[in-house]
DNA sequence: CGCATCCTCCAAGGAATAGTGGAATAGGGA
DNA sequence: TCCCTATTCCACTATTCCTTGGAGGATGCG
């Protein structure tokens, strides 16, 4: 047997290298919010189709992600729980290691720091759950909610929130979440809200935490 | 401020990049186990010092690992505990999604899959350890043990078991650990005292899990 | 001050990887 | 069967990365 400790350091890099590429971290990232096509994700991650085929081949061969075929199109997904663990451990590590990434992350979430006040913890959103005195609205895309999201939530895509702002007007609480820690939907739905004098908060990180901290997990519209 | 998406993930991608070369991650590797200088690291991985500086600048360079100068020479350290701990994620990421890492691995540590009887677990080590009636071996280079071991062990580097195996009769429990799950100096020992008729056995894991799990760590000789 | 040691930096050749457009393939529907 | 769609495969260029040897810098010692 040749197998040596300089092999198994080969095969594993190939893990490494697969999240090495800014375009398939961009990839992965759609994907931990449910499946999605080769034509979805290179529209949404704006690369040619080729392109994204290419990476999603490297993601497949390093077994991160799987396909499933439905007629003529191919669905992709991240292959299990521990690779979105992996993804938010590499984000963790990252926004704690690097200031570059940090100051990234805060001048594309727009926070200034100060009107951090609104923020619910997973465990208190189960808690508000539990009572059923809560409004919990799932701010991504329909695409994605459909593929996943917190058992009570409702659909309210981004884009249509500021129509249906006027019909929120509730008694009981109003708490919005996107995809994770880093997704500005949540951010800016509790901003148009509270300038529509609406009182909401936002779930403290999103879907992937969610996912990944074992809450439950509703499947389909 | 222009920071798009994009960067977000061009940052991310420094940390996956990192993590994306066999030579690299020997050198992660190595360094789990304690502070080294380049020259001691580039012998330990069999590579030119030129190419383990240079490797290990991009460690540097991505905040996974820091320095430290003592006189001509300069140590490596891994930046912090969460840093072990993705190496620890990405480990066993490889090893479940990876049917290739799951062989080399297994091959590399020559389990047979019937003799795997003689495994404490970190709790029971911890008891073990509490009552005192355990013989405990750090059997990695004393450089390795220097650097960081579990209280209570003693360092006997796998190359002179051999020779100290006839003093080592004794009435309690024998317990040998090395760097961690994917390190074969704990199963050979274990296979060598066994052959000595010393019924020894090995931690489940090793330091790198010790250690990222919160466990007690001693500095020192 | 000169010398030795340890490390980093630089330059260059070779290898691997990314992106792109077009050809080839597979499935579905008329 | 033919056509349409979604995806993969291929060929090509541009770019980035790896490795190596040697020059250059810092530190310590006599």
């Amino acid at each position: 047997m040749t197998t040596s400790r300089a092999d198994v350091f080969q095969e594993l890099a190939v893990v490494g290298k697969a999240f090495g590429s800014a375009r398939r971290l961009e990839l992965v990232d759609l994907l931990t919010q449910g499946e999605r096509t080769v034509d979805a994700l290179a529209r949404a991650a704006d690369m040619g189709v080729s392109t994204a085929s290419a990476h999603l081949q490297v993601l497949k061969l390093s077994n991160l992600v799987r396909t499933r075929r439905e007629g003529t199109r191919i669905y992709y997904r991240i292959a299990g729980d521990d690779v979105l663990a992996l993804y938010e451990t590499m984000l963790a590590v990252a926004r704690d290691r690097s200031a570059d990434v940090h100051r990234a992350l805060e001048a594309y979430l727009d926070v200034p720091g100060s009107e951090e006040v609104g923020i619910v913890s997973r465990q208190d959103l189960e808690d508000l759950l539990a009572s059923g005195d809560v409004e919990l609205l799932d701010v991504r895309p329909r695409e994605e909610f459909e593929a996943g999201h917190i058992p009570g939530a409702r659909s309210l895509p981004f884009g249509d929130l500021a129509a249906a702002a006027d019909q929120l007007r509730r008694s009981g609480h109003v708490v919005a979440y996107c995809r994770g820690a880093y997704c500005v939907l949540a951010h800016d739905a509790v901003r148009l809200l509270g300038g529509s004098g609406i009182a909401a908060r936002r779930l403290e990180d999103g879907m992937l935490e969610w996912r990944t901290h074992g809450h439950p997990v509703e499947v389909g519209a």
